[in-house]
RNA sequence: GGGCGUUUAGCUCAGUGGUAGAGCGUUUCAUUGACAUUGAAAAGGUCGGAGGUCCAAUUCCUCCAACGCCCACCA
């Protein structure tokens, strides 16, 4: 009986080996694809072993770089799970295989985790310095960074670390900012002051993918201008109209347009006029509107179309969601009684004002619509004028839509090709202006004349005015306008080996919210920069949700540490469990009970080996076995269900790939195969009894290689115990893997 | 207001133009025999409803219903 066989009469106990076993991986240097072995024309390698030969073919995927603000979650273990599910099969087919490993700043996203951080200790970021503030959050993110990295090595993920980025890495920012400046030149970024989604608790506005929409019931105010009667939810912006808006062809204000009105301000008397516009809705309140064009998107649009005949857009709300109408009306006294109050306050007190002077005719409490509000706080987002900085996405979107609609990037599954035309063909301007000191500062320069000048270093004198009162842009860009270049950025664009061999890589991975995010952004921005797209396909798995259906979140408290039940039950457990159950594009559901039903999966098969061993004698060596009708059969059978499980992998069938094996190797190969071999490997012939026994071991052997993709760790480690397993010529080569043998 | 998706066994979900599948759960049986984190077996579904195409539909088409999601500047 073989030596490793005592290993095996313990039960199986994942927590002892993972690491060991990712050790030995790693140390290996097999994740590195210019470590890979490399065969020779013929007969094996020195580390190799000689049945695995490496192809020139090359295969990439680059990890979605997890924001290091936090721990990583169910949706990064799925992500595992696949990728390396996919990076491990390539690499077992011989192809010098490159998964690339990174972690994004996260911007905003992190901002805020931070901000909450300070909460709780009292401070708040608006009163610290900005080099000190960026100095906390850095070391913060660093800190999340080392954790999320040791988290992905528990997972098994079989990536290169020797080639770990980062977002906020010196050449990520240097050739962000190149991307930015090149994108001014040829006229794709413009700074314009226009409406922003102003968020009042961030202090930063965001871009249109960052607001979420709500229906709520708002009080509709019917209040009367002059001789107009008119409907608002937004009383309080009353003080910043410029105009009342009606339908050309409405008849009932037919003898109005073009005129001027005068109207009671509450703080005053004024003419305004009264315009003519397609875009109002004449059977909406009374078909008339007040047009202010500083704090409504309509408006603002409005605005743009009758510049010639109404005044200049006028500020009344300011960045703390509060009238400041002492700016504009500093004479004024009444206005003293408005300045300063927030909106809602604002809203009721100019309500009882308006009563007071028979100005208010009636309010509908009914009255629902769809509110903007922060996708992180969820409170109301006020338009506001801001100076920002936008791309011009009309003309990047046009190839984006072409090389899918070609079939150059694949998208699966293909639903969402629809959802990814509909978006890219209504696609808007891209504000990537934040303020926030998170993130990449923007290589703009302001002088105090009005100029600007776009360059890294900070310019000697303004070109303008030759002035040398400068001032960088203080705002910082979106995330998601760094993590959009990631492919080729992640690669060392322009002058790498890397991105010669591997751009554009060959899967993108990532889960469907983040489509327009991130994956839309990437294509525009890759096809922009570098001439070529990013990836040939999109693979878009579903985002992970508990067992009532609920997407995981903090703060519903249902959150499952996939690396607190991959120490119970395994990280091959947890690996399973969520490719078994993960079709692209659905929502995986998780439970424990489900993880635990795959470690007795993992429990099965080190039993397996087990018996499969313990059936062994010495004295099978010197037998030329004679097989059964029945072993042929089952040899015969392996051969189909290999090819079947292949051709899944290469389909990105996964789940039903995972299901063939586990079938096969529970169902088949333990319940029938091994079941069935009994009676020959307690004969009294030896020669039934090798032959029995050589059936067993060679089918093991393969289903151990066809389960390696899926379950790393437990076949790896088996692999690792049974020399048997691994002989080569009658001798043993200790250092050959399972992970690079021959798929 | 547009668009998308889902509806299959008690639960969670696969799947397919040719008399329905898995896991979990349930029931019965088996135990010094690799493994109770086990094995053998069983019960359980008119594949949301109504039409249509076809020799044949759970699968394709149309309509309907329920649920869910995404996008959208109607005050």
């Amino acid at each position: 009986m073989p030596k490793p066989l005592d290993k095996f009469n313990n039960p199986y106990n994942p927590k002892e080996i993972e690491d060991k076993i990712y050790r030995l991986w790693e140390e290996s240097g097999y994740f590195n694809p210019d470590k890979l072995p490399i065969s020779s024309a013929k007969g094996g390698s020195a580390s190799g072993g000689k049945n695995y030969k490496l192809k020139s073919k090359n295969f990439c995927v680059i990890m979605p770089p997890p924001n290091a603000n936090g721990a990583l979650h169910f949706g990064h273990a799925l992500f595992v799970a696949l990728e390396d599910l996919m990076i491990r099969y390539q690499r077992m087919r011989g192809k010098k295989t490159l998964w690339l490993p990174g972690a994004d700043h996260a911007g905003f996203e992190t901002q805020t985790v931070f901000d909450k951080k300070l909460e709780k200790e009292g401070r708040n970021r608006f009163q610290i310095p900005r080099d000190e503030l960026y100095r906390e959050i850095l070391e913060f993110t660093l800190s999340n960074k080392k954790t999320m990295e040791s988290q992905l090595r528990k997972l098994g993920a079989s990536c290169d670390w020797s080639r770990k980025k980062f977002t906020l890495d010196e050449d990520i920012i240097s050739k962000t900012q190149d991307t930015f400046i090149q994108m001014y030149k040829d006229g794709l970024v413009y700074r314009g002051k226009r409406l922003v989604n102003w968020c009042v608790k961030h202090q930063t506005g965001l871009s249109d993918l960052e607001v979420k929409h709500e229906e709520k019931t708002t009080p509709l105010y019917y209040i009367k201008y002059g001789p107009i009667i008119l409907a608002t939810v937004r009383l309080e912006t009353k003080f910043g109209d410029t105009a009342i808006a009606v339908h050309p062809k409405d008849k009932k204000y037919k003898n109005f347009i073009g005129k001027e009105i005068e109207i009671d301000t509450l703080i005053g008397k004024t003419k305004i006029k009264v315009i003519a516009d397609e875009a109002v809705d004449p059977d909406f309140g009374t078909g008339a509107v007040k047009i202010t064009p500083a704090h409504d998107f309509n408006d603002f649009e409005i605005w743009q179309r009758h510049k010639n005949e109404i005044p200049h857009p006028i500020e009344v709300i300011d960045k703390f969601g509060k009238l400041n109408l002492l700016e504009h009306f500093s004479e004024n006294e009444e206005a003293k009684k408005y300045h300063g109050l927030k909106i809602l306050e604002a809203r009721k007190i100019i309500a009882e004002e308006m009563e007071k002077r028979g100005l208010l005719i009636k309010i509908d409490h009914n009255y629902k619509h769809n509110a903007a509000l922060c996708y992180k706080c969820s409170n109301n987002l006020e338009p506001r004028l801001m100076s920002q900085w936008f791309v011009k996405t009309g003309p990047l979107a046009k190839p984006a839509i072409e090389v899918v609609k070609n079939g150059k990037i694949k998208i699966i599954p293909e639903k969402f090709k629809k959802v990814y035309f509909h978006w890219m063909k209504n696609i808007r301007d891209w504000n990537i202006s934040r303020q926030i000191i998170w993130g990449i500062q923007i290589p703009a320069w302001f002088c105090e004349c009005g100029g600007i000048i776009v360059q890294k270093e900070k310019p000697k004198k303004c070109v303008k005015c030759s002035g040398n009162k400068i001032e960088q842009d203080p705002d910082v860009f979106d995330t998601w306008f760094s993590s959009g270049q990631w492919p080729y950025l992640a690669l060392d664009y322009p002058n790498s080996k890397d991105y010669k061999n591997f751009y554009p890589t060959d899967v993108m991975e990532t889960g469907w919210d983040i489509l327009f995010f991130w994956v839309a952004r990437m294509i525009m921005l890759g096809i922009y920069r570098v001439g070529k797209i990013p990836f040939k396909m999109v693979y878009l798995h579903g985002l992970v949700r508990d067992k009532d259906r609920q997407k995981m979140s903090k703060s519903k408290g249902n959150v499952v540490d996939p690396l607190g039940v991959a120490e119970i039950y395994g990280a091959d457990a947890v690996r399973m469990a969520l490719i078994m159950d993960s079709t692209p594009g659905n929502d995986p559901i998780i439970s424990e009970d489900k993880i635990r039903g795959y470690r007795n999966f993992a429990t099965k098969i080190w039993n397996i080996s087990r018996f499969v061993l313990m059936n062994y004698d010495q004295k099978f060596e010197k037998i030329k076995p004679q097989f059964t009708k029945e072993d042929k059969k089952n040899l015969k059978d392996l051969i189909t269900i290999h090819k079947k499980i292949t051709k899944d992998i290469e389909g990105l069938k996964f789940h039903i790939a995972a299901h063939s094996i586990y079938h096969y190797i529970w169902h088949t190969f333990a319940d029938k195969i091994l079941e069935n071999s009994k009676p020959r490997l307690r004969s009294e012939n030896i020669i039934e009894r090798a032959a029995a026994f050589k059936v067993n071991l060679e089918i093991f052997s393969a289903a151990l290689k066809l389960l390696h993709p899926f379950m790393p760790f437990i076949t790896e480690e088996i692999w690792q115990n049974l020399p048997i397993l691994r002989r080569d010529s009658g001798q043993v080569k200790n250092k050959k893997m399972l992970m690079i043998e021959k798929w």
